[in-house]
DNA sequence: CTGATACTGATACCGAATATCATCGTTGCG
DNA sequence: CGCAACGATGATATTCGGTATCAGTATCAG
């Protein structure tokens, strides 16, 4: 429902018809949480969805020499702080950042491709509880980023 | 094993032991790989170890003014090359640094008073492989740290 | 002892990220 | 609809963590 209302044209052209709805539901989502609509915001927002891999905020940066750095920062750390966009790990420390479907989840991270795919039904949660209890420790979270080779890219 | 030979830096009353025992044994380590035995050096490692919990890079500098910036960050560099420094990623995604008894291992992080202890004998590793390996990927290697409280900030 | 060279450290430099602040745009409200 | 309040923007300045440079020094093998 409701695609066809917001097409509000800022004189760009339309080249993603499929991300405008994903840039609209969070758009709705942080104008819920009392945040504006604006198109600098929008603009982020949907250049942070036509990223392929995780990227960073200089990356994001590049992809709109329109809009202002620090106003990709602040939209980027928004999208971060109200879990739209979820950090991302990389195997020598470097932080990155993906949009995500929220949540709590984990990654799988192509070291060919750089691709991040997400890593469902892993129950790592209750095994680290026991470890940690045996250690005498309270667990209320957890870290977890997985590196290798996704399907495209093993060898046959 | 390899529980009595080095220093434990694990939270828990850590009675200050032989503080230079641990950077001869690390100077000696690295000297065997061709790396020189200098003062400066000497002293970085020696902060390293003095610390209680993860520490950064500045915080060395801090500790050492009588030491160069350049040569703190060098050898801080050299210490995680050589695996005798971990790297530790705080829940904010914050990175630090810490002294290791080297090898794959994790963390488990305290929340109130910042101490990471290592987490032994805990096999994540086989039961990520079977997820990931459902998901299609070819895993070979992650990154894990366990939030939460250690056994001396629990609530009683 | 001595020479080759790894190391040091003051400084300059760089890039990422934030603070500032005048201005603009969005939204709620009448 | 129009207006005022105020959240958002963006050019700029600034901070900050980290690295490159390079002349001088310390280490260590022979």
């Amino acid at each position: 429902m409701a695609v066809a209302s917001v097409v509000r044209h800022t004189g760009h052209n339309h080249p993603r018809p499929r991300s405008a709805a994903v840039v609209d539901d969070i758009v709705r989502r942080l104008s819920r949480q009392g945040y504006r609509d604006t198109e600098p915001r929008r603009l982020v927002i949907s250049a942070a969805a036509a990223q392929g891999r995780p990227f960073t905020a200089e990356e994001l940066c590049a992809a709109l020499p329109c809009v202002g750095r620090a106003t990709v920062y602040r939209g980027l750390r928004l999208l971060v702080e109200t879990d739209q966009v979820c950090r991302v790990l990389l195997e020598d420390g470097e932080m990155r950042y993906q949009l995500s479907r929220g949540g709590h989840h984990h990654h799988l991270l192509c070291g060919a491709c750089g691709i991040a795919s997400d890593l469902d039904d892993c129950d790592v949660e209750g095994m680290l509880q026991n470890a940690a209890r045996a250690a005498g420790f309270q667990m209320n979270g957890h870290w977890l980023e997985v590196y290798g080779r996704c399907g495209d890219c093993v060898l046959p």
